[in-house]
DNA sequence: TTTCCCGTTGTAAACGCTTACATCCCGGTG
DNA sequence: CACCGGGATGTAAGCGTTTACAACGGGAAA
């Protein structure tokens, strides 16, 4: 290993000079800084990142966590895939510009009730600060986390204590495609499929379902079934729901996410049932499969790259000053309106989604959830699995 | 920050036991241990990587390069994606197990031909080891990198002399899904959607398309274009073929990738032209949505993950023991069979590519290539358009 | 000539951890 | 009783950089 001391020698003169031009930020004289590069290039010399860390007092290095969900065997369409992908890119943007790195660990969702925390802790011992990919992590090692570096967590409850989050705003995108249905297309009975439950996503467009149907009497929800996200998932739940509905199919099914949605168009494409003639389908999150289901699917995008770059700007502005203290930060989402909501063949519209003052849906839940914790939802949609 | 002195001073012992106590090697008497660690579980000790990296002279840390290519504006369906996706999930599994981390580096394609030198100067400090995504990275550039840490290149061309290669039998598997068309469906005039010519991944394609025409003098290459592995590039493509061969379409389209060939199922979507009555299409890679396409495209799958995890273990094994000089694997491939190609409706076939001599192949390419540079393919695919 | 100043360069002390080696303490042997 | 062996623990020397501070040297000013 080539080292400072090495070049220092080979160009007579000290460390101090060399690391001042490899920096070249202090004054060296011209004819100094001549001998040293050559000396470098020669040696081919790389500073060593460990000790420069060391030195520094600061590893420019961000960590990452991503939670992957448990998934069946053989169901290639991984949930987390998409979304990563792209929250990853604007996150690597803003690292980019700063040479900082991005350190990634990717954790199973078995392990995040009770995470191996030695690789959390390890992590937090190797970066200056950290991205929780995902809401899943438990508060607690979460505040664990926190009391060593900054932490921001993304697409996580509006709630942590110790760490910032940025979302999208999920409630009110819910809410649009919800709307949309119900409004513009005039489907009334309604059937859920829904996330899993430890998903903060999943719960906040759960409640917008909830608080869209609480408003307009006339609708229905005829069922709910619980998916992981994922495609079989999804599919699984639309081959249950034409068990249980085989002569009265409900209006429309809300998915919610795209996989699971594509999961549903394909129990229905396999049953021969027509979207959105007979059904109308949508989704969350407007992966990029999506436009190309057969019918396109009606979904909400949620801005992943944008996500990335906010939560990646936060923890950076949190490692500069630290006095910083943790902050939310909701972004808005699109309507994406395709064919399988009903809109004519061919429709391709994206409108923003107004943010919605979610204030009193979550203060109905709360009362719910206080209410002995049987939210109506799930009430309905476990009987008939049941009976 | 709390070090280890820290820890040291409140369980009243030397940095060097709490050292052991925490790595749980050396022998320690046990009400020590207990104390130690009664010490770190208060002050929520977590070791600083710098320090570890620095005196142990290894950092446990894989770098990994990830190249874009560059992409259309609005063209989410950036090529990398799904592929990257893939390949990481196979570095990480390795990498987990050993307690590793990843670091991650994305690059522009554009850099890369006189690339960035500082940044992957500067990851050549902050790693034992660099997995290159792509084989883009010019062969001078990995040298200098291969002088410092073991470089291991993922789906590059095999000819590198300082860095192993782990790369998908792009060859064979190519050969395989052409031979497919013609053998299987008799399908004669064949059109190909090139991809970029920097991708080795499309050299190797582009090779056994030229090496099965060669050897069936019935069958003819109707034209070609040249297209940059994203969606829109494909359907550009698809729009180009439809102008210039109205009257007579070709009666394949062989597309170097997935994606390409989306593209090219759009633009024959919009068209009206039927798939695969009127023209068969075919693709590569096996990415995702490849399955949900209207007809189901028929491809090759490489495996990707398993790519990712012999790059892996490869560079591990070389770190481990310097000595180890840099390798060739190839990993064999499987013939996907779905609709695009002629196959019946509901068709799902997948059977394993046996491996092709393809000495013959390469040493034909090189004496076209010292006849000045003048591929066969290249001149009849850029004549029509100049006509 | 002496004194000062300032641009340039060198010296050496961190940074937090690992680990070779030294030390200490004890019970067991000869 | 002196000595030995070995387990437990401490001491301190690195690991490769950065950087505060000191030192130097050569004009300019007095």
């Amino acid at each position: 290993m080539v080292t400072l001391y090495d070049v220092a020698r080979l160009a007579g003169v000290s460390t101090a000079t060399v690391s001042r031009v490899v920096h070249g930020q202090d004054r060296v004289r011209e004819s100094t800084r001549i001998r040293v590069t050559q000396a470098i290039e020669e040696l081919g010399y790389v500073p060593d990142g460990a000790a420069q860390s060391l030195s520094r007092r600061r590893k420019d290095i961000i960590g990452m966590v991503c939670v992957e969900r448990e998934v069946e065997q053989y169901d290639i369409e991984n949930v987390g895939l998409l979304y990563y992908d792209e929250v990853l890119r604007g996150v690597e943007a803003l690292i980019r510009n700063n040479n900082w790195s991005l350190l990634i660990t990717f954790m199973q969702a078995e392990d995040v009730g009770e995470p191996d925390f030695r690789r959390l802790d390890s992590l937090s011992g190797k970066v200056d600060g950290i991205l929780i990919g995902e809401g899943f992590v438990a508060s607690r090692y979460i505040e664990r986390l926190a009391a060593r570096v900054p932490v921001v967590v993304i697409a996580g409850t509006p709630g942590e204590r110790a760490a910032d989050v940025v979302a999208a705003d999920n409630f009110s995108g819910s809410a649009a495609v919800i709307t949309h249905l119900i409004d513009d297309h005039g489907r009334r009975r309604l059937f859920h499929v829904d996330g899993p439950p430890n998903s903060p996503d999943a719960g906040r467009r759960r409640l917008a379902l909830e608080y869209v149907l609480r408003n307009r009497p006339q609708c229905e929800l005829v069922g709910s079934i619980q998916g992981i996200f994922s495609v079989r998932s999804g599919e699984q739940a639309g081959e249950e729901l034409l068990a249980r509905h085989r002569g009265a199919l409900p209006e429309a099914v809300v998915c919610a996410n795209d996989q699971m949605a594509i999961g549903v168009l394909r129990a229905f494409a396999a049953a021969g049932v027509r979207v959105p003639d007979e059904v109308a389908v949508v989704g969350f999150d407007d992966i990029y499969p999506s436009s190309l289901l057969d019918p396109p699917l009606t979904t909400v995008y949620q801005p992943m790259r944008v996500l990335g770059e906010r939560a990646c700007a936060r923890v950076l502005d949190r490692i500069a000053d630290p006095s910083l203290s943790p902050a939310i930060e909701l972004l808005p989402t699109e309507l994406v309106l395709r064919s399988s909501c009903g809109c004519p063949p061919g429709t391709v519209v994206r409108q923003p989604v107004t943010t919605l003052d979610q204030a009193g849906a979550d203060q109905a839940a709360q009362g719910r959830a206080e209410a002995r914790q049987n939210p109506v939802v799930r009430a309905r949609s476990r009987q008939p699995a049941k009976a």
